[in-house]
DNA sequence: ACTACCTTCCGCCATT
DNA sequence: CAAATGGCGGAAGGTA
């Protein structure tokens, strides 16, 4: 049993302090669940209440769901707003990959989405420190890069934004390529986006940053310059802010164990 | 670590 | 009237 989602579920209500989702394990009669270490927690009995959420985990080598806990979860789901299963388990069955588990933080961090906003959804994943990756995807795409807005201005001054990251970036400019007020455009950024603006453009140099340092080879300065951090004090502390690490730890983890 | 300064964010209100 | 817009000022957060 992947333990991920709830970790997702349980982070979404640390950042916003607020107890939006109450969260519990259960299992088909109250046994204990083992986790992947095998550790064995206790859990409640599924349909001691009912839930407006059912999420149902994968398990580590572990045999595909019998005929038992499928007629149960299609009984549970009467008195259940949605069930949402990890796919990986089912296309898979025993097979457990790391994807697996980014599948079940996604899948979390989409429900959360839908309740509580893109917002509090990225925020979750930050605090996380999970890139949403698109399933299945070894490509480097991020949601952050794909921040896409609805309107024609605010696509815009995105655009604006990319091309020029390694500038420096005000809002005023930004409203300015919109041809918005800076309030307005502030305004409908946040509205479209999720994001206020600075906080957008300090996630797109922070991505554009790891993409180099996990893929490139240019030293730690070169690509503060090219982000637009301006030096590699001010990447760093934004890094330590955002990701919990420094650059050069987040390299390193991208090119482990090199050995001649 | 402290501080002084700057930008950004956002609620509120007036204006269009 | 409602909806969009713009300005103001204080709080927050980041910089030097």
């Amino acid at each position: 049993m992947s333990f991920a989602p709830i970790s997702a579920f349980e982070t979404a209500n640390f950042v916003t302090g607020d107890r939006f989702y109450d969260i519990h394990l259960v299992s088909e009669a109250g046994e204990k669940v083992s986790n992947s270490l095998g550790k064995r927690m206790d859990a409640e009995r599924l349909g001691g209440s009912s839930y407006d959420t059912l999420v149902v985990g994968a398990t580590v080598g572990v045999l595909p769901p019998t005929p038992d806990t499928v007629a149960f979860l299609r009984k549970a789901i009467t008195t259940t707003r949605r069930v949402e299963m990890d796919r990986i388990f089912i296309a898979d069955g025993p097979v457990w990959t790391s994807a697996g588990m980014t599948a079940g933080i996604d899948l979390a961090l989409g429900l959360i989405e839908r309740d509580m906003g893109q917002e509090v959804a990225r925020a979750t994943a930050r605090t996380l420190v999970v890139h949403h990756r698109r399933a299945g995807g070894q490509s480097q795409h991020s949601a952050m890069l794909e921040l896409d807005a609805k309107s024609d201005r605010i696509q815009t001054a995105l655009a604006f934004a990319r091309k020029n990251l390694r500038e420096q970036l005000t809002v005023e400019q930004l409203a300015e390529a919109a041809r918005l007020s800076p309030r307005q455009f502030s305004r409908i950024f946040k509205a479209e986006t999720g994001q206020s603006p600075a906080r957008a453009i300090q996630n797109l140099r922070l991505e554009a940053a790891r993409f180099m340092l996990e893929q490139g080879r240019l030293p730690v300065g070169e690509i503060a310059r090219e982000t637009g951090f301006g030096d590699w004090e001010r990447m760093r502390r934004s890094f330590r802010r955002t990701f919990g690490q420094t650059p050069q730890a987040i390299r390193n983890a991208s090119r482990p164990l090199t050995t001649f």
